[in-house]
RNA sequence: GGCCCUAUCGUCUAGUGGUUAGGACACAUCCUUCUCAAGGAUGGAACGCGAGUUCGAUCCUCGCUAGGGCUACCA
């Protein structure tokens, strides 16, 4: 095959928000799209009318575009393509390899536990297959399956051979009605128009692949290659659901950077050369027979670690456009090396408004507040003295002022400037500052009473 | 119940017919230190079980077990 044939798609269904793991699928097809020099395409899969809204896949794309994976060509609506549907439809019911199936849904729900209770597969043999074709009468449209012996059989690109025994598949259904038809007929018709190449796509899809290729051959058409995804798993070693929480793509716009999630998304299911890498790196490395078939479990702390090291790296005004706070450029770095999540940036509200705090955190371990007073006296007077240039030599000073008990000078200083009992070195917080507030601050504390805080 | 997929530290994984089974996250301890973070050092921690093939199996084959997915007139 040529590389500049190599076309793949995402098929999200606008039923809910992208979903995390097909956020997941979405970068693999693009990583290899990107790696082939093919296309990579968005079909909204929006044949369900009932259960499909705009504002889902609105939220889809945006989420898309929020991980930075961009499609070619106009997104694609099945909701759009219904003649194509209906075209190759009536073809097949003409030739007799589609029929209209008259069984109410009591007698296939009874059937189906007639098969259960004498333990063999569920499917639906349909006996009448023969009665005029009565679109007035009802009936859903099947493939004439029957009770076939043929073996269908697939060389998935991830997981090896496999094969199923057609038979067991019964007469299954695809479409309603012409006009509207269900998933494996409307995706097969689809990646047939569309010439795509490859289907990468969840494993939970694996069950579906012999369906659809029989769907291929009743429609003469060559299935694509089809690769299977492990699944994400919560770590409950389940499918990841609305139970474990988050699970949409959206839900981490919030705290995370989508350059951490792409690096932990793609991690997830390949092992790339090193934790942190761009996205151009992941596609210099792909490929497409080395992702993993196991499912890995989604693992919060390594995320959270991801995130983390990207953060660090954020350029001050990349961060304040981030997360909308007004701080100056050099406390950028006190806040980033700090952060495990975006949000987290609020418990750093010291560094552009007044803390608020208890008079007894000023205290070195248990010192007393006329001992704290005069060491933050001691400390104000280094710090008008100085010349806010050279913070070596502001630290040296109050080093000296505080000899070999550090903490006595430190500590409460720390707590004046912060609020906190955990901060930044407070020679960083006085630079960040700036003498004004820091003098403003220290006053403030060494004034504290009891009543005033 | 049926069909299908999977199996190395807690987690994500590397790895080879012979290795002290490697790394990362997490965890613990120590160093640094006024606190936090970062950084450095150290440590505990894995080849699911049983046969077979072989001089030798974590690695190859088979079986078992376990986990997972699918089993719609959803996608």
């Amino acid at each position: 095959m040529n590389k500049s044939q190599i076309r793949v798609r995402i098929a999200p269904s606008p039923t809910g928000f992208l979903h995390i793991g097909t956020g997941q699928s979405a970068l693999y097809n693009w990583l290899f799209a990107k790696k082939v020099g093919g296309q990579f395409y968005l079909r909204i899969e929006d044949t369900d009318q009932e259960r499909s809204t705009k504002k889902y896949e609105e939220s889809i794309l945006e989420a898309l575009r929020w991980l930075g994976l961009d499609w070619d060509d106009e997104v694609i609506r099945q909701s759009e393509r219904t003649q194509l549907y209906r075209t190759a439809l009536e073809k097949l019911l003409n030739e007799g390899k589609t029929f209209y199936c008259h069984h109410s849904q009591e007698e296939l729900e009874a059937e189906r536990q007639r098969q259960e209770f004498q333990k063999q597969p569920p499917r639906h043999e349909c006996n009448h297959k023969d009665l005029p074709l009565g679109k007035e009468g009802g009936g859903i449209i099947r493939l004439n399956v029957g009770n076939s012996e043929q073996v269908v059989s697939f060389e998935d690109q991830i997981k090896g051979h496999i094969e199923f025994r057609a038979g067991l598949l019964g007469d299954f259904s695809v479409a309603r009605t012409v006009t509207d038809p269900l998933y494996n007929f409307a995706a097969v018709v689809d990646d047939a128009e569309m010439e795509i190449s490859h289907v990468i796509r969840g494993e939970d899809h694996i069950s579906n692949t012999p369906k659809q290729i029989l769907v291929y051959e009743a429609l003469g058409k060559t299935p694509p290659l089809f690769a299977h995804l492990p699944l994400i798993l919560a770590p409950d070693r389940t499918k990841l659901s609305k139970r474990h929480g988050a699970m949409a793509v959206v839900d981490y716009k919030k705290n995370y950077l989508p350059e951490a999630v792409v690096n932990f998304l793609g991690g997830l299911g390949y092992t790339f050369s090193k934790d942190i890498l761009s996205r151009e790196e992941m596609i210099q490395e792909f490929e497409l027979s080395k992702i993993h078939k196991s499912g890995a479990i989604f693992d919060t702390k390594k995320l959270n670690w991801i995130n983390c090291q990207y953060i660090r790296r954020l350029t001050p005004a990349e961060f304040k456009n981030l997360t909308n706070l007004n701080i100056s450029n050099s406390a950028v770095p006190l806040v980033t090396e700090r952060l495990e999540k975006l949000s987290d940036a609020q418990e750093f509200s010291y560094l552009w408004s007044e803390p608020i705090y208890e008079k007894e955190l000023l205290n070195w371990k248990d010192t007393e507040w006329h001992i704290t007073q005069e060491s933050l006296k001691r400390a104000l007077g280094v710090i008008e003295n100085w010349d806010f240039q050279d913070s070596e030599i502001l630290k040296h000073r109050l080093d000296v002022v505080a000899g070999d008990n550090r903490g006595m000078v430190y500590w409460p200083l720390r707590v004046a400037l912060s609020g906190k009992e955990k901060s930044p070195d407070p020679v960083q917080l006085v630079v960040v500052l700036g003498k004004n507030e820091v003098v403003k601050r220290v006053k403030k504390a060494i004034g504290k009473t009891e009543f005033n805080s």
